[in-house]
DNA sequence: TCAGTTTATCGTAAATTTACGATGAATCCG
DNA sequence: CGGATTCATCGTAAATTTACGATAAACTGA
């Protein structure tokens, strides 16, 4: 997509926060993300029981969310449990609080 | 793109988590609230002077965040100053911190 | 009024996202 | 050894995103 020679350089950081951003950016994973951190952990077949989508699809997001590293799998045969990635949670949690974090004073 | 009758219903929170999450869903962006933040506010041609991007692209950009609520524009003719919408700029840092105030204990 | 400046919008192309159903892989249980 | 269960992956279609250049719109100042 990119056709000039001129690239923009982002930093780690900025480039973390957009990748966990990202992820956050759709409601279908906020609600996940909601289930597992109220419930420490749960099964795949949990999540497809509770919202009403396609098998394949609350899969898809979640592959998203263990992409972005929001979230673990534990396989437990036959199933898979999934759990909140505590790290990377705490990462995210700092990354968002400093983001918001403002040092300039109100709009003038 | 929803194909059956089925829909999945989202909370006022989450369709809001997932809105301001989208808009931070790029690091362009995330440099541009970066911007914004460390200089208060910010005429366009200043972003676009320190960003390498086409100037109708970085437009779209400022569009996005202003309608995730985030950024407001106060027309200076002839030119647009932008600053954070520091109301929603609260209630988005409110939402993530709530978002990532673990309730539940540390993963089994 | 007319040229210049600044920014938004249009048109467009390529990439990505999002959804689905179908299929495949892994593992249990009988 | 099957059949059943659970989840991931594949293939696909439609929508959205992201980037660009070109153009339009709004206002200034000469």
């Amino acid at each position: 997509m990119q056709r000039t020679v001129k690239q923009v350089l982002y930093s780690g950081d900025e480039l973390e926060m957009a990748k966990f951003a990202k992820a956050l950016g759709h409601p279908v994973r906020i609600k996940i993300l909601k289930l597992l951190e109220s419930q420490s952990c749960c099964f795949t077949g949990e999540m497809t029981a509770m919202i009403p989508m396609a098998q394949s699809t609350i899969s898809q997001h979640l592959k998203a969310l263990h992409e972005a590293g929001l979230v673990q799998g534990e396989i437990n045969p036959p199933r898979v449990k999934y759990c909140i990635d505590r790290d990377n949670w705490e990462k995210a949690k700092e990354r968002f609080a400093n983001f918001f974090a403002e040092k300039a004073g109100p709009s003038p």
